[in-house]
DNA sequence: AGTATGATGTGCT
DNA sequence: GCACATCATACTC
């Protein structure tokens, strides 16, 4: 038995704004997809995190590592990290080649392949598959052997688009950092069940269009 | 609804 | 040693 698949076409690399912070608004609505052989799961991406050239809080900020070289290649790769020793997030480079800086997945509306990720977290309801950096990698099957691998090839792991904008975009500042507290790089779909954080950011979002 | 805490790995952000 | 781009659980209001 398999699922219909939805009609998503790959985003191309052309297809992505130069720009970290239009990046991330950009792939607010788009969709993350894992094709696997046991099927796909995908899902929509209702919210991001920018972390732009400069940014002190960014993994790139130190300069180029062995851990963070991903940040660095060309716009549309994978970037993958560890974090709190449990948790994986997953990232695309933006910016030219060599320029470190990405953006963070942060949360998707489950889609497709709800069985294989319910699978890999028994018992959690529908919103909190995906719902969070760390929740989301758990649910699509993302870990450490993602890092640096292309996201726009249209197999695998990619991301792609279906012929439906978001109406308007949320954004507040970001999640879980002590400094640069005070920046608007934190994207998100407006009235998403989806979203992960505390509601009180989601009471004063400058919407945009 | 909000707040506190422990688990756990990695690099010094 | 300690700070993390977190999560699940236990606890309070």
């Amino acid at each position: 038995m398999r699922n219909e698949l939805l009609p998503i076409r790959p985003l191309q690399r052309d297809d992505l704004p130069v720009d970290t912070i239009e990046l991330a608004r950009f792939m607010i609505g788009k969709y993350l997809v894992h094709d696997l052989p046991e099927g796909r799961v995908s899902g929509r991406i209702v919210e991001t995190e920018a972390y732009p050239v400069g940014d002190s809080t960014s993994h790139a900020f130190i300069g180029r590592r062995p851990h963070n070289g991903s940040m660095f290649l060309a716009p549309g790769h994978a970037y993958v990290r560890l974090t709190y020793g449990l948790s994986y997030m997953l990232n695309m480079s933006a910016e030219a080649q060599e320029t470190g800086a990405g953006i963070l997945f942060r949360a998707i509306e489950p889609l497709e392949g709800l069985p294989l990720m319910e699978a890999r977290r028994p018992g959690v309801p529908l919103r909190d598959l995906a719902r969070g950096p760390g929740r989301l990698t758990m649910a699509l099957g993302i870990g450490a052997a993602f890092d640096g691998r292309d996201l726009c090839t249209g197999r695998g792991l990619w991301i792609g688009v279906i012929e439906r904008e978001a109406a308007s975009i949320g954004v507040t500042t970001r999640i879980g950092l002590s400094r640069e507290m005070d920046r608007p790089l934190r994207f998100f779909e407006p009235g998403s069940a989806f979203v992960s954080g505390p509601r009180k950011l989601l009471l004063m979002p400058h919407s945009r269009a």
